[in-house]
DNA sequence: TTTTCCATGTAACTCGTTACATGATTTC
DNA sequence: GAAATCATGTAACGAGTTACATGGAAAA
């Protein structure tokens, strides 16, 4: 079970909603953070309800479209409680594929490395101010002291230690002979 | 073009090198950080040939097996520079989809939680003795400050900030009424 | 009246994983 | 004689992306 069941399960998590409208909101409140696709979504919706996780129901309003409402079934809510346990109690250590530039970092010049790290330097401090900016959340998916706000929170700071970290590789590197 | 054959043409870079080569040499110092299955490996170095990116020569010692030994192109040189630049440029946010458990917290009580974040507390600093623990690796791709011992101090760094902001949440979540 | 919104989907494609297959040769 | 090493692959599968298709209703 992974992360994009995880999220839609989590969206139905204590409200029934159809497919347009969970694409909706992904792209409203959470395409910071996750991006998965409108068509990823509606045939994974089909694929959590062939498991019995989410079931299904048809509803028209007016002359709107027909839409398909899902809901979490007791599997679909003991499977959420799985995950979301999961997801805490795992650390989940912050990416290292994106590293591989620095294990390559032999192979390039040292001011030529030095230059592109400093463009690093500047996304990411402009990337950590926007972070700061993000409005709050709160209240979006769950209440109180969590949810997005808790998520961005998290981020930010990672953000932060990873320019003080940034910071002082440079002035290493520039030490180097 | 993405971080699988970034890996690849890096390890090409400057040594020629057959698959099963490089299938060893990933598992021996790279697995801690990265995951690519032996036939990923060989299929992708198939691709790469496809693309023109990399030279394939059969070479046979002795009455071993007859191996494959890929070596860079001109255009495969040009694009490893062109991913290694990208790469150093970029700041490549720490993960967001492992921070879907954060977002659902409010899904959750509060003292479960707790206990669930102390868990991954504990984790966590596991995590950072053992990359503290991690021995040099100067000299395995390149030389001075930089391969893979620098991009394990990046991680360390991250790892301790994840710690001291989890420390902090901790302490709000258990101040909530 | 043209564009945007609502609402769902299909088809083709790429990528990565798993499990399996092969067969000689060196090491224990 | 058995086991591990060397060396490369194939086939089947699931997951995700892109691009495309549809068609009525509401808004500009």
């Amino acid at each position: 079970m992974d992360n994009p069941s995880f999220l839609l399960l989590g969206l139905l998590k204590g409200q029934s909603r159809h497919g347009y409208e969970i694409n909706e909101f992904i792209e409203r409140n959470l395409s910071r953070f996750v991006s998965l696709k409108k068509a990823t979504a509606y045939s994974l919706l089909d694929r959590l309800q062939a498991k019995g996780l989410v079931a299904e129901h048809t509803e028209q309003i007016g002359k709107r479209p027909p839409r398909k409402v899902y809901s979490l079934t007791p599997a679909g809510e003991e499977e959420f409680a799985r995950l979301l346990a999961e997801s805490l109690r795992s650390a989940a250590s912050p990416e290292f594929y994106g590293d591989l530039g620095l294990i390559f970092l032999g192979h390039i010049g040292r001011e030529e490395a030095v230059a592109l790290l400093r463009e690093r330097r500047a996304e990411l401090e402009a990337g950590v101010t926007a972070l700061r900016r993000v409005p709050k959340h709160d209240g979006v998916i769950g209440a109180g002291l969590h949810g997005v706000d808790l998520a961005v929170g998290r981020q930010a700071a990672l953000m932060e230690a990873d320019l003080a970290w940034l910071d002082a590789a440079l002035v290493r590197l520039e030490a180097e002979t």
